[in-house]
DNA sequence: CGATTTTATCGAACCGGTTCGATCAGCATC
DNA sequence: GATGCTGATCGAACCGGTTCGATAAAATCG
């Protein structure tokens, strides 16, 4: 590998010349800028990223943190990032929490430590102790998916609140009241402004609420399959399941199958957020997504903003959020 | 943030004791290595890792590239890796090259010039070029999935051939012989291996197969849709189809549904590799799956090991092959 | 007890860049 | 013709570690 004090040699000026000669080619005179080019055009030379980030203090890496890399949901805008921040020559470290709170914090100081541009965090938890530590993190970020309270960032994300409010309405509509809900972690944003939406459209319409009726799915498929399998052996059983996310959605329609229920025929099924395949699984469940291609388009340009702009960390912190977008599938009859 | 010079201020002893206090302990004396342990531990010094790699050439990154890492296939593979890595103080960068040849370049590249400790690589494309591409990288690495013809390296992957003769000898012990086959890229190990243990078992059985039932689905879903509306609009439609992967199996299963053939009733379905959510598609596809947990495991400790010891680059490079395991649905009927 | 080996520590060079103050030539100004 | 200014270039220090040969003290040996 060559390094630069070859193309100085080359080219015969100072080291310093040629770092000038790359990092801003207008102070250096049209001469001697076309003697370092063909010099380090002649050796294949390319600055080592290492040493720049180490002179530097910092990278053109980002740091992309989420709990699951495989979820289709984050695969989406992790690809607009990449994208985006490759048209600005950026380059996106992905990175897998599985979940975990303590994986996530090493992931995170371990990309602090290779002097990241920035970070994409979609938080996996909350309370003081968390909020503090992420406060205490100095590069320039944008989190997303989870609002947790505390945490002054710029945040991304749809309102849940709305999801939830969308999906009761079409079931109320279609003449549901037995409507059950299986909910998420209530400590999580996106859990509890689903559920809210769905209580006060309830609320709305004069529709009481079955307290066995809400149960709590943990947004994952095993707390979701048992917490369906509650709805449905009660003697008196809901004519409408609302998933608060597609894990304990699916997981309570393989409870129905097993159970030997028709949906939508004996329950009528609905979820929030997609699945890959979805396209394929009968039957197609009438859901709510949110526009990721929109997400993560925004929270790639609120990031290279912070990175790039000098001042940009003056600006204060702000949310955006999307509304979310009705799917009909054929899983809820009228009756 | 500490640095080691600031250690070595308060410990009273030279920078490059410090140094070789955290990188061999043993060659110090107990009792400067206490007082350098402690005065590390009063200023909270970590060493850079971005100094530590440069000083070194070489980091403690492992680099994970594929195609797509939202493909729980891979992301099976990633976990396994995660884990066995961090286990052994390594950390796994993950990127995504969205199958293309170029951006599969440009990152590794790029992993490279981060003075990656290793590489796991599932190889997007074939050829001289490429060939001479992944020979030309030096750092440790391991090959999985697709094995390329004339990349000496470490592969880890499964019996395709195995794969479609298994479902083709399953198809015919159910009595069918109109058996389609959509195949993916014949370029490909995997897919030409597949098609391969359809075609020899076929051979085997005294069956011959119809050339109007071979269609190519490029492994995608899009093409797997067009392919499979083209066997079923034959006259005389096969009674079985084999997808040599899961996008095109299940693109198949909604060609199908969109035409109102019933599966299994009208045509039997089986595919290879599994999908998340299988179990809840209806009816549940009889498939031959790959045991991704062992194939990230082998993948993980044979990189690990080229890493670690120092002199593993001797040892040649060896193809670990699994074999995959059949798990029946009820997507395939006698006939 | 002197000669030799071992052990602990150090200084300096190095990894490959960036950055900033100094220098110097060229040019305009008075 | 002396003075001041500008733009191009340079040297040196720096980023934060590692590594290796040198050195001095301690341990081993005959």
């Amino acid at each position: 590998m060559a390094t630069i004090r070859d193309v100085a040699k080359i080219a015969e000026v100072s080291v310093s010349t040629v770092s000038l000669a790359f990092s801003s080619p207008g102070r250096v005179s049209p001469r001697t800028l076309e003697r370092i080019r063909s010099a380090a055009a002649a050796v294949g030379y390319v600055a080592d990223p290492l040493a720049q980030s180490l002179a530097r203090g910092r990278s053109r890496m980002i740091g992309f943190v989420v709990g699951n890399v495989g979820n289709p949901f984050f695969g989406d805008i992790r690809r607009e990032l990449e994208n985006y921040a490759l048209e600005h020559e950026h380059f996106v470290l992905i990175t897998d929490s599985s979940g975990k709170t303590d994986r996530e914090r090493d992931l995170i100081e371990h990309l602090i430590g290779l002097k990241i541009a920035g970070l994409a965090l979609a938080p996996s938890s909350f309370g003081p102790d968390y909020v503090k530590f992420v406060e205490s993190i100095k590069v320039p970020m944008v989190c997303f998916d989870q609002k947790v309270a505390g945490i002054e960032r710029d945040f991304v994300g749809s309102d849940n609140f709305l999801a939830g409010a969308m999906l009761t309405e079409h079931l109320l509509q279609l003449g549901h009241r037995r409507i059950a809900f299986i909910a998420g972690p209530q400590h999580m944003h996106t859990a509890s402004e689903r559920y809210r939406g769905f209580v006060e459209t309830m609320a709305s319409a004069g529709v009481e609420v079955n307290p066995n009726y809400v149960v709590d799915g943990q947004f994952t498929r095993s707390a979701g399959y048992e917490a369906a399998m509650r709805l449905l052996i009660q003697p008196e059983r809901p004519t409408a399941i609302l998933g608060a996310n597609n894990a304990v959605a699916l997981a309570a329609l393989q409870a129905m199958q097993e159970l030997g229920f028709s949906c939508p025929d004996d329950i009528s099924l609905a979820m929030i957020d997609n699945v890959q395949w979805s396209s394929v699984i009968t039957p197609r469940i009438t859901m709510v997504v949110q526009d990721t291609l929109q997400l993560g388009n925004i929270i790639a340009r609120r990031l290279l903003h912070r990175i790039t702009d000098p001042d940009a960390n003056n600006e204060p912190p702000q949310d955006f959020v999307l509304a979310p977008k009705f799917v009909p599938g054929n899983s809820c009859r009228r009756i």
